[in-house]
DNA sequence: GCGTTTGTTCAAACTTTTTTGAACAAACGA
DNA sequence: TCGTTTGTTCAAAAAAGTTTGAACAAACGC
């Protein structure tokens, strides 16, 4: 380390600069909270310091804040406005657009659900009907038998869980 | 090994050997279940093949079916014995143990969630009583007031989702 | 028009996670 | 005892996923 009275350069005196204390430890929380539900962390990051910021931030913001690239913000900030988890802010006469997040469980868990979630169990009826179809194919009976009551099974999964949705969201909607 | 008879080794006749029709359909259905969940694709392959199997199958089986090294096999059956989604078969003469996936959704789904949410709910409170405390020494009113609302915004939602995961198991439990 | 600010895109760099495979250990029968 | 079968471990290789940054586009004021 140089001489004497070392540089104290950073220091962006706006509520921009660096995480403190209270910020980091609530980005971490939601940087943990994504991972378990497979997004990246980035996408907690800028969510994290967009729930605790008393005000709306703006992209360059989060740059700072985060130390992470345009290009991460940018992208983060999108997936986040698919998730409903983040808004613009309307009607500052500013050039720059600025987000604050949504905070409400309901919508939160049902951006959730509708981006990542329903999509898959989409994709896995079709699925499930072309196995439906294999299964009857299956020459021999006793273990045309046991396919179809598998099939069946998982069929009756995937129906389950389109039943749970809708009533996970109104629970937790309040 | 020696001499005459030569080794006519490939081609098991058995219910081994590579994947087929069905079974491959079922297996990408599974592998592409437990990615939503966060979970490796060895995973999936590996309870696919148990659950579409009329028998129980040894790691040997699996190993061949899938194509896949004894190591993967050997963590894949640790990971899913674990969330109590396969069990050893009991009693039967034979030195290898042999392998059944569990069906009923409500194992599957407690399984999951002891192993996978519990564990980042548990840790959560913690960080979540810290957050409490560096709320409350903020100087500023003003922000402290804000940081205040927002800590007990993420309580209330771990609350919730402390409730709801019992309900849940419990709906798709029947 | 021109220069500036703001934001997006996407291939390449980087990071993290998963899989492999060789070495090891345990259990068994001969 | 020894050789064989069965399964585990873990460092290194491979694959998958994420982030970066430079190039580009759009919007704005002058």
């Amino acid at each position: 380390m140089g001489c004497g009275m070392a540089t104290p350069p950073e220091q962006e005196n706006e509520s921009t600069s660096a995480l403190e204390g209270l910020e980091r430890q609530i980005v971490d929380l939601f940087v943990d909270g994504v991972r378990v539900l497979g997004l990246p962390r980035s996408i907690g990051e800028i969510y994290g310091v967009l729930f605790i910021s008393p005000t709306p931030l703006a992209l360059d913001d989060l740059v700072e804040k985060l130390d992470i690239s345009k290009g991460s913000a940018s992208q983060g900030l999108r997936a986040l406005k698919g998730l409903g988890a983040v808004r613009e802010v309307e009607g500052n006469g500013e050039r720059r657009t600025y987000f604050e997040p949504a905070v409400d469980l309901k919508r939160l868990v049902g951006g959730f659900i509708r981006e990542q979630v329903r999509p898959h169990i989409e994709s896995g009826k079709k699925k499930i009907s072309k196995l439906a179809e294999a299964a009857r194919e299956e020459p021999d009976p006793e273990r045309r038998a046991f396919f179809q009551e598998r099939v069946a099974r998982i069929d009756n999964w995937t129906r389950r869980g389109g039943q749970v949705l809708p009533l996970l969201q109104r629970i937790l909607g309040e």
